[in-house]
DNA sequence: AATGAATGAGCTTTCATTCAT
DNA sequence: GATGAATGAAAGCTCATTCAT
């Protein structure tokens, strides 16, 4: 189906790939128009529609792109079985950072991604957003979860730190400059505030 | 400016500000359109711009009833100094359930308010968001803070429980029928998981 | 469902009707453009799909009105069992004639529908199709085939007949400027050359 | 201008010949699509504007390519003056289903252009149009009218003969697969009956 | 010569907004 | 006040045409 696509330059499948990303991340898949893509990546309305078929098919096409892509970045990490929750946790968010060198709205891109629920794409993104889902959670039992399985609410607990890693992501992209560093930081701190509390 | 909106049977007004608020809180301000307020709310196109002018006028106008009506509701709660910062931070969430009643989607509704983004309505909305944020914070401040002060970050579990809170919200919102109860068992568990911690 | 329509006043309604009809007759129902339907009837292009959802939805309509328009036409003869079969004939070209004052491009119309093979509409327009073709062979049928039917091949005589006035519908229809009486007498011609073989 | 064209492999030239000619005969000028004729011809897009600069050029070389070569499969039938009128007019028939060997589209795709009324090619053609209908009728005139003559309108029963002819092609070619032999036998059936009636 | 990537005008359709009634 | 008909800009998508390779 994309093998056309895939015989463009690499810089300019990234251009597309890029452009793309960032609108669908930012205003996800209803709200992102064509003609913000071609502003953003220099690539004519045409083009997309050429590789693409249509919206749904592009949408489609970048979701299994950059949930591969991440899922690559995720496996490359050596797996030490029994890492400290809170420090693989915090790993797999630097994983994330690793993947702005190439794709600066990836990160933000997963997480919208994972939210979406346009019934127009929902059914088309199904398996790699279970895939991925399934990659993520598969990778965070290895770890060892110490003082925390102890506590009977666990699994609460590591709700908020999802929920609490997802709202930082989303609030560092906000800002005018995105800052992989200052975003780990953050992460950091809440991760230890909540480590120190067990 | 919304005089004459005031002067509408009180039915009629309510039927609006519901259909506007719950269209905006499911699409958030772009996405929403005209006509399906119309079609939630029974109301005629052209009431809408006779009474809002345009649509960044309807949502500002929306936004700023929804937020002094929750900012009301909030001063209306007995505030009893030094309560358990847990119990009082449940309590908020009480208040919004109170609020069901009248406006079923004022709850989802403040939290996409808190997040939108769009240029077009961003600067019109300030005002109302900050004074809402800082009510509930100056609220938050009267609490007894406990064990969780101890801690040198506490600030970052905070946080990390207001993210959590506000993810059950629009979790609560998506399934079919928005239980309240349900909703508030979920804030009461991770509360508590978190409060057993300290 | 096109309640809305019939609302319009008269005078734009038709004004309406013939500006698709004009192009759809022209052009076939794929190549009609909207835009050409906004230039003849001065109507926007907006208001097209507010009445009438999409371009199959206008053209099933149109068709489906046309048809009728024309059936109730020729229903409105006096049918005298038994009339000369080349009179017949020739009335029921008549009776198209009469259509133009209402709707200048109906008769060509007729015959670009009873053509039309576009499969997005195929389906819709099966029906009255079927009817007026219905309709037209029992009004037919009333006819005193005469020396005709003492013909073995009559049946291919009528088909020579049918495809000779149909050719000469469209022709009169190409040249700048259509007139009945014209059109009428060459259909006279041609009915009168086959019955004097008779 | 089309030197370039005729240095091809005659075997190419005639896949692009038959991929122009199916599409255009099936769909008319406009609606001929140029990825449709790669499609079905397998020649690359950009070898199609080499060759024929735009579809204007391309329209009106096929076109004069397939009128002169039914003119000259026409001008190799020996002409014996004095045949019969209706068996003349079948000859000519046949002569058409010998195109098919080589241009299996030619037959339907002489019909649509002498009815083509694109204004952006009509003058392109126009020439080679008239010179083909004027070899057509002086052919024809080499006929023995017989009984026809007598007639005073014997010339409007012409007209019902190539209407007729016209259409059962037509109606020929809408059939899934195509038969030269049912084709000739309806063309025979009509003409005979027509014949008899003299 | 040959390919197909690339472009932008144009088409169908949506939607905020205006306006006559 | 209240309605919904009316408008046109913009969105998704197609297609003739150009151009780098």
């Amino acid at each position: 189906m994309n093998e056309k696509f895939y015989s463009l330059k690499k810089e300019k499948q990234d251009r597309m790939i890029n452009g793309a990303m960032q609108i669908f991340a930012q205003y996800g898949y209803r709200h992102s128009s064509t003609d913000e893509m071609v502003r953003v990546s220099g690539v004519s309305k045409g083009l997309w529609f050429h590789y693409f078929e249509n919206k749904p098919g592009l949408y489609s096409f970048i979701t299994s792109y950059g949930l591969k892509y991440a899922m690559l970045e995720l496996s490359m990490r050596s797996v030490r079985q029994g890492t400290d929750y809170f420090e693989l946790r915090y790993e797999v968010e630097e994983c994330k950072m690793r993947m702005l060198d190439k794709y600066p709205y990836l990160p933000l891109f997963l997480g919208s991604v994972m939210r979406e629920e346009d019934e127009d794409v929902e059914e088309l993104i199904r398996e790699p957003r279970q895939k991925y889902a399934e990659q993520l959670s598969s990778l965070m039992m290895q770890a060892d979860y110490g003082a925390l399985r102890a506590k009977e609410d666990y699994l609460l607990l590591i709700d908020m730190v999802d929920y609490t890693i997802e709202a930082l992501l989303t609030d560092a992209y906000r800002s005018r400059s995105f800052s992989p560093e200052r975003y780990l930081m953050e992460v950091r701190k809440h991760l230890d505030a909540m480590k120190k509390l067990l």
